[in-house]
DNA sequence: ACTTCATATGAACGCATATTCATATGAGAG
DNA sequence: CTCTCATATGAATATGCGTTCATATGAAGT
């Protein structure tokens, strides 16, 4: 147990072995892991969770959510693509604008349980 | 409804005003926002999604947690003291090894919100 | 077709941040 | 006190990302 390849690393391990083995197992795969990252970074932006908040009341195009917002049309275009990517947005096109609104409940509830962590 | 100071923005209000205002009244404060926004960048990186998987099965060491997910312990310690800052692992000193656990069960539960997406 | 308006998109700039390297701290053993 | 080992920390580098600017797309009206 001492033939180890890390030397930044502590000369024992405190976990027993088929600890380790059984931790590993259970990781999510690559991919999983690398989706869940992507997902939570989509939330931590406040841009992009002030726009969920607002689409919280209401369907609402580009150009109200910037002004509600008070930021550019081009930022909020550009986040609003973000989290169409991500499936947390849906859009409808009607005429010249674009309405966008929540596409499912899941959005809300990963939001209420992080409001939940941050007030305690 | 005409006399506005956006320039890149549309020339009319799609919502009517007093949706606007309630929307804007229920937009959560600025500190609640970056306090939310700093909560998911925690969980927006692979290494600590994955450090919180390894503590899901049981309290680990940093140097265990290191070698486990084949990462130096310096970027381990950083990103737990990262994890620490936002309250979502604690520590515990035992000799010369600290031994790092979750503090709470929000950590799972909001992981699990965002597979459950992920994984439609 | 041409103009106008709402939205989308690509490039660029600036800022945040994850990892590495080197080193400091802090605890136990001798 | 000194040495060793586990962890923490600061600086530096590199990579990612949000906003802005300029411009393109696409739809409706004339």
């Amino acid at each position: 147990m001492t033939d180890r390849k890390h030397s930044a690393c502590c000369s024992y391990i405190h976990a027993h072995t088929d600890i380790v083995n059984e931790v590993r197992s259970k990781l999510p795969s690559e991919e999983v892991l690398y989706d869940l990252a992507d997902l939570f970074k989509v939330f931590g932006d406040t841009t992009r969770i002030r726009i969920l908040y607002v689409l919280f009341e209401s369907e609402m195009c580009v150009c109200d959510i910037a002004q509600l917002l008070q930021m550019g049309q081009s930022a909020i275009s550009h986040q609003l693509h973000v989290l169409k990517q991500n499936k947390l947005v849906k859009s409808r096109r009607e005429g010249k604008t674009v309405f966008y609104s929540l596409s499912d409940d899941h959005v809300r509830i990963i939001i209420d349980r992080g409001v939940e962590h941050v007030c305690e």
